[in-house]
DNA sequence: CGTCTTTGACCAGCGC
DNA sequence: GCGCTGGTCAAAGACG
């Protein structure tokens, strides 16, 4: 956001979580195109599919040309096939957590046959309308259902900066665009 | 002062 | 057509 720091260093980074004892990635699910509202779709749970699969197929959705009234789908609408949406099942006690961009929270809503509330949130930078949910897992509340839907037309605030103190060479590939900075790292997959 | 969260209201799609 | 439900808006307040 405002130079190489961490806007958020009082959270548990993304990245860094997976390194906890108490984090445990459960699940990731790539769902493309139509998508039915459950998370049924393609579960690639550790498997070698996942970094294989997931590195580099998201499909830019032209977000800049995604306004409000125009993403009222429902359900799995998506019509303009530009609902690219990418869910992760994650053990964790924290229900947000730091991917290195920025999200503003615009509404949190109970759903049905869910005890816990699910929270909205959009990516707090100009002009990139990704979006996000985040909700507990209605039957193992120690398990975090995160589903990102777009893809960020923007360069992680923080995440260049975090590469570049822990994995110095990433930088270079963002540099170069041999890193895609809206996949998930690698060692998600393991 | 700018940014963010909270929260109730509103809107639109879907099933019956 | 109606009711239910999920998703979004927007005002108000909190916070740094």
């Amino acid at each position: 956001m405002n130079g190489p720091q961490d806007p958020n260093p009082n959270n548990t980074r993304f990245e860094e979580m997976v390194d906890l004892p108490e984090f445990q990635l459960s699940d990731y699910l790539l769902l493309e195109g139509d998508f039915e509202g459950d998370f049924s779709a393609k579960t690639m749970a550790n498997s070698e599919e996942n970094s294989a699969g997931s590195s580099n197929g998201f499909a830019p959705p032209e977000a800049s040309e995604r306004r409000n009234s125009n993403i009222r789908c429902k359900r799995g609408k998506n019509k303009s096939g530009t609902g690219m949406r990418v869910a992760f099942r994650t053990k964790s006690e924290l229900e947000v957590m730091d991917d290195g961009f920025k999200w503003r929270k615009y509404g949190k809503k109970s759903v049905k046959n869910s005890p816990n509330p699910r929270n909205y949130y959009k990516c707090s930078s100009r002009g990139c309308l990704v979006k996000k949910r985040v909700e507990r897992d209605r039957d193992d509340s120690s398990y975090v259902m995160t589903t990102y839907e777009g893809v960020h037309n923007h360069e992680s605030p923080s995440l260049v900066y975090y590469n570049y103190k822990q994995m110095g060479p990433v930088v270079d590939a963002v540099a170069s665009g041999g890193w895609d900075p809206q996949a998930p790292p690698s060692h998600y997959s393991s």
